[in-house]
DNA sequence: TTTCGGATTCACT
DNA sequence: GTGAATCCGAAAT
């Protein structure tokens, strides 16, 4: 296990974002309560997947951030520290997987990076079992999806990705430059400025990730 | 206390 | 391509 150190997180979101790309998201389930199982170290079942499609929200003046209306329950881990994780429910059924990313200091802007895919890797069979065995080739390339093969939701908001037993991401191998595209956040409407932000970041070709264009 | 709409996904046409 | 599902946070009443 090589976790990506706190300074990583601890620089502006778009940065944090496009190096986020690549590395190994893992999570950490509790093994089942087998026969005998208390006789050994609680090592539990180990999910992963690199990610390969991210975007940046960040910023006072950025109208698509949670952030942008100021501190609110909801919302405080983009206030907190970086490399804590911001766990969000939406649309009545989801749960969306955010990383704490911004400069530190008192007077830094706050801001979150989305994970809006990933390539699987680690424990497979378990994330088809956890997003209703539909097929592998829509297991994780989505923020939703992810989070639900993944096993994560509510529970997993403000934690410490540098010190939590259960989720954290590895350094990983990021891609070269020039497989690294750009673009607008999806699902982003209304402030023109927001819109047309080139925010999204994603590894060209990817099959995992959520969407072309 | 009520209303509104959302960083989405799925089933269906 | 379209509409439904379904809850909660935040703003308005």
């Amino acid at each position: 296990m090589n976790r990506l150190p706190r300074s990583f997180y601890a620089r502006p979101t778009p940065v944090v974002a496009r190096a986020l790309l690549g590395r190994r998201l893992v999570r950490i389930l509790k093994h089942s309560a087998a026969p005998g199982a208390h006789l050994h170290p609680p090592l539990g079942q180990r999910l992963s997947g690199r990610i390969v499609e991210v975007e940046a929200y960040a910023g006072a003046d950025d109208a698509a951030s949670h952030a942008c209306r100021g501190r609110t329950p909801r919302n405080a881990p983009m206030f907190g520290p970086p490399g804590h994780t911001y766990v969000y429910f939406i649309y009545g059924m989801h749960w969306m997987f955010n990383i704490v990313a911004h400069q530190d200091g008192p007077d830094t802007p706050p801001g979150a990076v989305l994970v809006r895919a990933l390539a699987p890797d680690e424990g497979r069979p378990i994330m088809r079992e956890h997003r209703g065995d539909r097929p592998d080739n829509i297991l994780t390339n989505g923020p939703a999806r992810l989070a639900q093969a993944l096993a994560i939701d509510g529970s997993l908001t403000a934690v410490d990705l540098c010190t939590h037993p259960r989720i954290f991401v590895e350094a990983g191998a990021p891609p070269p430059d020039g497989a690294i595209a750009c673009g607008p956040r999806v699902g982003v409407v209304g402030d023109q400025r927001a819109r047309v932000r080139p925010w999204r970041f994603w590894i060209r070709d990817n099959s995992y990730v959520s969407r072309k264009t």
